[in-house]
Order: C-alpha cells, then sequence, then structure tokens
DNA sequence: ACAAAAGTCGAGGCTTCCCTCATGTTCCGT
DNA sequence: ACGGAACATGAGGGAAGCCTCGACTTTTGT
C-alpha cells in the first residue's frame, strides 16, 4: 500500500475488506480462475463494486497473496537455519508444498498461471532469492546433487502444484509421497549424470510469459 | 468399432474421415479442450455434421485415441524384453512421456482429464496392466526400490503431464531432466523410507472420476 | 429417373463469464 | 442539515462455446 491517493470512506474501506475476505476463501476453493462474481456475491456486495476497487483480476491477487507470501520467508528462514542443510532444503520445499495444498489459489499462484500479477511475481521472485541461498548451502554441505539449479525448483513446483490440484480433495496428504520419492533422486549419492542441461533463465521466462489461464 | 449399424454413405463416411482428422490436429495443437468449432472448421463441415458423428466430444476422443495407445503397447512389450527390467522400466517410461510430449492431446488423456471417454479410458487401463508387470519385474531384478506401486506412476504422469504442458513449445526436451531426477528417486540403493502410504485403488479413481476438465 | 432415406447445414437459443456505465445512494466537512 | 464528492448498484452488451432443429441437399436402391 503506497498510501499514495486520500484515505477511503468508512464504506468504501468495509466493502473493500469485504471483498479481500470473499476472495480469499473464494480462491481457496476454487483457485484462481473462480469466477469474480462469485467473489462480489460471497462479500455481499455488487459486481460493479468488485472492479471499482480492483480493476482486474490481477489486481485483487496482488491485495491478496503477497501477504500470504510472507509464510514462505519464514520458512526460508527455519531452512537456511537448520544445522543440517539437506534438512533445511527439505524441510523448505515440504513448507512450500504444504501451503500449497491447503490453498488451491496459492497453488496457482505458486505455479505462476497469472504472469499479468505484478507484485505476486515480484513476491515470488523474492521468494526465489532465498531459494537460491538454501540450495546452494545444501549442495556445499554434500547433501544436495551438485547439478541441481534453482531452476529444477521450478520445475518441481509445476510438477507437485498437479500431483496437489488431482488429488487434495480426495488425498491431501498424498503428494508428500510424490515428493519423497522426488526428494531421494535429489540426494548427492543418488545422482546419475544427466545429459539434459536446466532451463535457461530466458526459457524460464518465456514459459511463464505465455502460460495464460487456459493457452 | 462394432459395425453394428448399416455401412455409413459414401459421402457421411468421408466426412466423418476428415474430422477424425481434423480432430487430430486439432486437439494435438490445442490439448482435448479445443473448441469443437475449431475442428468442424478444419475439416471443412459444419458443426452440425460433427454433431451427427460424434454426438459428444468424448466420443470423438474415443474414436481417435485408442488407436494411438497401441504405440504404447509396443513400448510395452519392448520393456519386457530388455535384457535389464531396471531399462526396460525406464525405457518404458521414456516412451510414454516422449508420446505425451508430441501431442497436447495425447497428454491431457494419459492424464485422464476426461472420465467420460469410456473406450478411451478403457485403453488406458489396459496400458496400466502392463505397466504392473513392467514395475514387477523391475523390481525383481533389484533395480527399482521395492516400494514403489502402480499408482505411484500415475501420480508421476500427473507431475509430467504438467511439465510438458508448461514447458513443450519453449524447451521441449525439458520434460527429460525432470524425468532423470525422479528416476534417480526410484532406484533401490537410493531408497529411504516413505511414511505416506501409497493411493489406494479407490482413491484413484474417485480422483478420476472427479477430474472434469475444469471443474 | 425418382422418391425415400440418409446426411448436411448453420442460424439461433442457451450458458457462463466478462466488464461498463447511467442512475441512485451514502458519507462527510462545513 | 445540506451540497457535492465519493461510492454502490445491477441491468445489459459482448465474447466464447455448447448444442439443437427444421430446412435443404445428396446418395442410393429400384
Amino acid at each position: 500500500m503506497t498510501a499514495g491517493s486520500r484515505p477511503l470512506r468508512a464504506d468504501a474501506a468495509r466493502n473493500r475488506d469485504k471483498l479481500l475476505r470473499a476472495a480469499t476463501v473464494v480462491f481457496g476453493e476454487r483457485g484462481l480462475e473462480a469466477p469474480l462474481e462469485e467473489v462480489a456475491r460471497r462479500a455481499g456486495v455488487s459486481i460493479g463494486t468488485l472492479y471499482n476497487h480492483f480493476p482486474t483480476r490481477e489486481a485483487l491477487f496482488d491485495a491478496i497473496f503477497p501477504e500470504r507470501l510472507a509464510a514462505l520467508e519464514r520458512i526460508a528462514t527455519a531452512a537456511l537455519e537448520d544445522p543440517s542443510p539437506w534438512d533445511g532444503f527439505t524441510g523448505y520445499v515440504e513448507g512450500l508444498f504444504a501451503l500449497q495444498a491447503e490453498d488451491r489459489g496459492l497453488n496457482d499462484a505458486v505455479a505462476q498461471r497469472f504472469p499479468a500479477a505484478a507484485e505476486l511475481n515480484e513476491a515470488s521472485r523474492e521468494c526465489l532469492r532465498h531459494t537460491e541461498r538454501i540450495i546452494e548451502r545444501a549442495k556445499e554441505g554434500g547433501g544436495l546433487r551438485a547439478d541441481f539449479e534453482p531452476q529444477d525448483l521450478a520445475v518441481l513446483v509445476w510438477a507437485m502444484s498437479q500431483v496437489i490440484r488431482e488429488s487434495m480433495d480426495t488425498a491431501p496428504r498424498a503428494w508428500r509421497r510424490c515428493l519423497a520419492f522426488f526428494l531421494d533422486g535429489l540426494r548427492a549419492d543418488a545422482a546419475h549424470p544427466i545429459a539434459e542441461p536446466a532451463l535457461t533463465q530466458g526459457q524460464m521466462i518465456r514459459i511463464v510469459e505465455r502460460s495464460a489461464p487456459r493457452g
């Protein structure tokens, strides 16, 4: 909140708050593609009012998720302070997916399904910076295989986000098993050479920018 | 083709064929949710004719994909004949994902996104039966970890189908790297105990039946 | 060659979701 | 307690897809 503009009128501030609460619930249940009209309905407010406060869907994301990603910062900090770099790494990854498994919206957000959400993606990128340190530390500690790159974690997030999406209603812990298999492949002593190189930064950017909701 | 009904009129047979070719192309490019009107347009036929031949989207799937999955049978046979059970296993999995990476529709189909496509899902299930043998053989050979279950392969397919979806345009081979990490975690000598049990058959069924296109 | 059967056509009704804007209401400083 | 600024409202127009149905055209058997 840059607070550049006048303070909101009392009723407007109340409505904005109701909208944010409703959006949090609706996106959590239905994912980031939930109809905005349901958000308005749930907030007890007209669709026009929703658009008054948040001219685009992405503006709503930006108002909701950066704060939510603060939880991730805490998890990252704990990871960097873990005496075992490997445990720190796995703890971070598990914490991340546990968050995703509790909220369809967050799951979509972390998988970068809406490139137009500027602040959200900025927050994601901020997290990624922690991630690099966690990965580097785990490699130096000898637990994590040396050829694992930060971009590989982004790919893992795509993969796990789908597992979570499919299974979260019926078997909310199922992703843990999938992740365990994967993590066993990331240990230094499990490493076999891999011919395919990691995605470049440029490729990542191009992919994320393309990934519209349904395109 | 049970050939229970009369033979089609000549023009009708031609149109049916054009529709199948068009659908193959369109689904291949856009995935199983592609607009049917584009299929009709591409076939040079009206939307009404499309519905004459295929009353539902799923009927189209059933007419296209079971044949396509025959390629998988061949890959499975090769896997079972590989002198190394582990190489057979990895070869099968790579062959499967390579197919998915060439065709968005097949990628969606294998991930079971349309439970109503009866014959398609029957064909998928048939493949799964080969899969069980391949997995069993790889475990007995000592290459594959003992706690890997056939349902885990289905989960892997969800995961990889998403990686493929995201990356196939920009980095068509990127999935290979992700799979390599995963496979390193499936080797018997990389195995660490996993607390979370595999999905049960019942859970799998419930999940697949829920997974509507967008719901 | 002709009529009945078989097949084709596409406009149009339906749904869902998007977003806007003219009108009406509420708040707030004076 | 009043006037203007700020805000809320929801009907409605638009886009995309789905699917149907009655009018029309082609095939085929005789």
